[in-house]
DNA sequence: TCGCTTGGATACCGGCACTATCCAAAGGGG
DNA sequence: CCCCTTTGGATAGTGCCGGTATCCAAGCGA
């Protein structure tokens, strides 16, 4: 198919296509001639894996550009795409000398070295967790272990499920997508209903009617 | 105290400080001289809260701009204001005539019903929920009630734990950060945790040691 | 033949969150 | 009292990001 056809099947315009072309996000046509590439259905599947990571997932185009590496590295296991999607994903915070950041830090690692729980040290969401720790002692809110019991299970539970459903007997490609909706897509979901669950809190706690 | 005071305190330049009083975020400090004005506790109090939801939640400055004014208007119940930071929070998408969409945002609604959940038609979760939909299906990977069950069940129970742990006897500034902390803030907190269980989850599936 | 599409390159744009500068008017230490 | 610094307030500029727009020469196709 020409790159109109791949524009109106992804929906995203001719210019985006080229755009994610250039990032290095989606290969190029094979050459028909100086003026005609032929793109096929596996163009069309990255397209809407591109569309799927930054609409829904929220990612910046640099970090999927390193998840398209990643995933075209056929040396690389799927646990090593898992780190590199984490590592994308970020947050990327140079660790501050602030000793409030650093315990808070320390914090992180007890509780997962207490959950024994498999974790690189390097893992961006250890900051993610060790920022939120920062920002709610400095607001007067301090968080304890036993305030974390709640989250810990919910969180171990659903990666287990999610992990669980990734299809392992599939093509590569296909096992590929399945990890990135499990962790990218599927954090979406998480989040969305959580939002939906606190306002029905909310609305029984606090609502008039 | 005087503003470079109130920078050193909170961390933030003297010239997001200014920034901030320009976008409505922080009220002025009270005027002592034509070149001189009075800044207290409210102010870094303020400003500590704009930093964690800028830098932890990563809310836009507009976003923060809309709660601000529901928390300063006091004729705003805690569960308004509630709804003010979930829809202040997004996405804001006009939703297409697509018709895909438009099926997934009937799944959403009926499942919000079918669980008897309390929630606002015009809830940008239920927006953020369908998107997904959208582009699991069109990923190929459907989805089913049953696969929400988990996370229902997780939402749930954390939503549960965050809005009781709502302080509600105590000032109305200090319940409102209460509030915005257990929304905003745990959400962070959740989406660490589940990062972190999914990279274990993943390395006890997929990893090599 | 003639208009439309394409590949490829380059330039440009709009939104966002600051950041820099400038000015006049105070402080305030020596 | 002098002079250096700080401040309030306004205006302009910056850097990043994710596209868009434009242009050109070279096909393609009716």
């Amino acid at each position: 198919m020409q790159i109109s056809e791949l524009s109106d099947r992804s929906g995203l315009t001719v210019q985006t296509i080229k755009f994610y072309i250039r990032e290095g996000l989606l290969p190029r046509g094979s050459a028909v001639s100086a003026t005609r590439s032929e793109y096929d259905r596996r163009h069309l599947e990255r397209l809407r894996l591109i569309s799927a990571l930054r609409e829904v997932g929220d990612l910046p185009v640099a970090a999927i550009q390193q998840i398209i590496t990643a995933i075209e590295d056929d040396t690389v296991s799927l646990h090593e795409l898992f780190g590199t999607t984490q590592y994308a994903i970020g947050p990327h915070v140079a660790a501050p000398q602030d000793p409030n950041w650093r315990a808070a830090r320390e914090d992180v690692d007890a509780l997962v070295r207490e959950l024994g729980w498999n974790v690189t040290e390097r893992a961006p969401a250890r900051d993610l967790l060790a920022h939120t720790f920062v920002a709610l002692r400095r607001l007067g809110f301090p968080i304890t272990l036993t305030d974390l019991r709640p989250y810990v299970r919910a969180a171990r539970e659903v990666a287990e499920h999610e992990i669980g459903r990734v299809t392992d007997g599939a093509s590569r490609a296909r096992t590929v997508h399945s990890l990135l909706v499990s962790t990218v897509l599927y954090e979406q979901v998480l989040t969305a209903l959580h939002r939906l669950a606190q306002e029905d809190a909310s609305a029984r706690r606090f609502g008039t009617g």
